[in-house]
DNA sequence: TTGACGCATCAACAAAACTTGATACATTGA
DNA sequence: TCAATGTATCAAGTTTTGTTGATGCGTCAA
């Protein structure tokens, strides 16, 4: 497991992590600024557990943190971790696009 | 279905296909330029029909395309739609984010 | 025309992801 | 202390995704 495994790891996790259509809702609500998971529920209309599934999945990826409030949990958009995966995309094949240097030339 | 929303739903299948690590490595192949399929198969060290379902995965997301050439079929990263992705990440909320209005103000 | 090669596709299985409803936990106000 | 509220977690079932080995199809060379 080399570094640049990790980190290719990391980014397979964070745009899986994105590759959601509720998750991807649920960034372009944090967008703005926090909010918490009862307000997310009412805005997508989503059932509470299946919405606390994806908010860990976010959570676990590194996308969202949260934060509590009493009894309120605030999730908050991680803007540079969303950025860092489009860095990666559009950069050069030497930048921890491989697990291993035996592809390609 | 607004044109929005169809807009994420190929922004969806995008960031899947790109959302898993053979998948990266075949991409970071390509990058360089293109290759055939038996290249990439001696590259990623991967079955062949293994090759050709994530090829498939990536070409009906729009990330690649292929050409045939006498009995090699050569696959073509598709740059730009990579980079659509990369920019959508960055975009502002408004900017294709929410299937529906409901979300958040 | 035949055999070999490169690739796609299929069926069957395995594994991972998602949904749902129930339950548990923490916090608050009465 | 008790009940209500907001959230997390869990178990069970469903759906989706990925792998493997076999087969089929097109192309080329002999």
């Amino acid at each position: 497991m080399t570094p640049a495994s990790v980190d290719l790891n990391r980014t397979v996790q964070r745009l899986r992590a994105l590759s959601d259509p509720t998750r991807l809702e649920i960034i372009a609500c944090l967008k703005p600024g926090e909010q918490c998971v009862c307000e997310l529920t009412s805005a997508l209309d989503a059932a509470q557990s299946r919405l606390s599934f994806h908010l860990k999945v976010l959570k676990d990826a590194g996308l969202v943190t949260d934060r509590r409030d009493g009894r309120w949990v605030y999730y908050t958009l991680v803007g540079e971790a969303v950025a860092e995966v489009a860095t990666f995309l559009t950069s050069a094949p030497s930048a921890g696009w491989r697990k291993a240097a035996r592809c390609c030339g």
